[in-house]
RNA sequence: GCUCGGUUCGUCUAGUGGCCUAGGACACUGCCCUCUCACGGCAGGAACAGGGGUUCGACUCCCCUACCGGGUGCCA
């Protein structure tokens, strides 16, 4: 039996967006749960579109995810080069000896020319087909050609009449007629190949067992098992995927703005999250579980479980899911990736225990955090007094002033500072006094935060600001009353 | 236009002829817990695109229509 490979091969056009990171998933979790090699393959053919440092943006983004490829250009392997540019002299021959067999065809007709035959045969609302023209110069004037130095392409000689199809793992059969086929340009004038022939050559030479693609590719297949079949060499498995779409009409693009695996790392998600959630999208693992890291993905996954269907992205149910990780995370994990939302909110040297303990529970994505702790740093002295006034509470300013009256010297007096003596001392303070907890709360944390909603009640606001400070706070909003 | 594909709650999906008065999750709503907000617990509303067949019986099979997407590039 031979060892099942697939690939991922990104163009590097810019950041790995999400749709990315879900076909390098997939294509890597099918390799691994049959036991076989995951080959990174660069496709950079398209000179004018290649971006500068977009390679090792792949790179570090598969990397952080745990995704580590058996065979790519850093780490070399038997089948490379791994990036098609450096390949470039390997489709020539290709090409040729599909011409000599008078599958493929030198083709001197110029880009502009087509163009506008394009343009017209849209105009009378055709679709446009290249008419085979230079398919019939005699060897001859091929030769005179080439001779003078004309640019030419070589085109994929698709047969006029007869069936094309393929079989696919999720799509089942699918057959074209070869009359709605056009001669696909295989080698461009730049003597680089188009991704139409550089995949089937790259693919067949590296020994690609399972070729894994968006289905955008659907269409293009049949001409592809034309040129297996031209080459003699044994078709691949082919398994099409799903696009993931912003909405119903469109699909999630980098247009989009917070597409990038990077985007959602910067806002505060976690890499476990975005990859769960990925797998997630066109994906189910045939039961009701949610959660899974990347060696659980592995296991439970299954071509069966992909769906036909395209998938909206819901960032709802991705925040969702990191709010889960962010909860499961240890108080050191969740300080460490809280740390550099609690410098910008100035809270940076409060005591991260507490801290922790008050926004674990309520953090969905850590750029949150900021506005959620920005009181701590700095009260806004202007506050409502309407603040005081809380139904449930019981509580209206003249309760507030007389609660706060009674708190402030019992915390001046307190012996030590910290969580649990503040909140014996408070409590049992309201039920000396006979009032609800609430009723003596509420003031003293409407006094201390400014603000209605606070992550955490009075008495971890009061351990966090110090004593110095909350009795500042108090003070203030009992001269306010 | 032509061609290929898709269509179950708002969203991700389960469902391969009877287990479906269609299940789960997110979101939403209500209640409980509670010093606010969250967390947690409980409850609730919410879908088989439409029409024809086939069948004793269709979400499941076939056909048509509608809608959406892909392809129709010297992009991938």
């Amino acid at each position: 039996m031979t060892t099942v490979r697939t690939r991922f091969a990104p163009s590097p056009t810019g950041y790995l967006h999400i749709g990315g990171l879900r076909s390098a998933l997939y294509a890597y979790l099918f390799a691994k749960k049959n036991g076989g090699d995951f080959i990174l393959r660069i496709e950079d053919t398209d000179r004018e579109r290649f971006v500068e440092g977009a390679t090792e943006l792949i790179y570090r983004t598969l990397k952080d995810v745990g995704m580590y490829w058996d065979e790519g250009p850093d780490v070399g392997g038997e089948y490379g080069p791994y990036i098609q540019s450096e390949r470039k002299d390997m489709y020539l021959p290709y090409a040729e000896k599909l011409v000599k067999e008078g599958k493929a065809y030198y083709c001197f007709c110029s880009k502009e020319e087509l163009e506008e035959r394009r343009e017209e045969a849209t105009k009378r609302g055709e679709t446009f087909k290249y008419d085979k023209h230079c398919l019939h110069l005699s060897q001859e004037e091929i030769q005179e050609k080439l001779n003078a130095g004309v640019p030419y392409v070589i085109r994929q000689n698709v047969p006029e009449s007869g069936e094309a199809s393929f079989d696919d793992i999720i799509y089942g059969h699918i057959a074209v007629d070869c009359k709605d086929l056009d001669d696909t340009i295989l080698i461009k004038a730049d003597g680089m190949p188009t991704y139409n022939f550089a995949n089937v050559i790259d693919d067949h030479t590296m020994g690609i067992t399972h070729v894994m693609r968006g289905n955008e590719y659907l269409a293009s297949t049949p001409k592809y098992n034309l040129l297996y079949e031209a080459l003699g060499w044994e078709k691949p498995v082919y398994i099409h995927m799903t696009q993931i779409m912003r909405d119903a009409q469109h699909k999630l693009s980098k247009r989009d703005g917070d597409a990038s695996y990077e985007d959602f790392t910067s806002k505060g998600y976690l890499k476990e999250a975005i990859l769960n959630y990925v797998a997630l999208l066109g994906w189910n693992p045939g039961d009701d579980r949610e959660r899974f890291t990347l060696d659980e993905l592995i296991q439970a996954f299954s071509i069966k479980g992909m769906s036909k269907s395209p998938a909206i992205f819901d960032i709802n149910k991705l925040t969702w899911l990191n709010a889960e990780y962010i909860r499961d995370l240890s108080v050191e994990e969740f300080t460490h990736h809280a740390m550099p939302y609690y410098e910008k909110a100035g809270v940076a040297d409060m005591d991260t225990n507490i801290l922790a303990q008050i926004l674990q529970q309520r953090v969905e994505i850590f750029s949150q955090i900021p506005d959620m702790v920005d009181f701590l740093a700095k009260l806004d002295e202007d506050y409502s007094l309407e603040l005081f006034t809380n139904k449930k509470s019981k509580t209206d300013s003249e309760i507030s002033k007389a609660v706060l009256e009674m708190v402030i010297p019992v915390l001046e007096a307190l012996p030590e500072w910290d969580t649990t003596l503040i909140h014996d001392t408070l409590i049992s303070l309201a039920q000396e006094k006979e009032m609800k907890n609430g009723t003596l709360l509420w003031p003293v944390r409407i006094a201390m935060a400014g603000k209605q909603v606070t992550p955490g009640g009075a008495v971890e606001i009061a351990a966090l600001l110090g004593r110095e400070e909350t009795l500042r706070r108090l003070n203030y909003g009992l001269s306010r009353l």
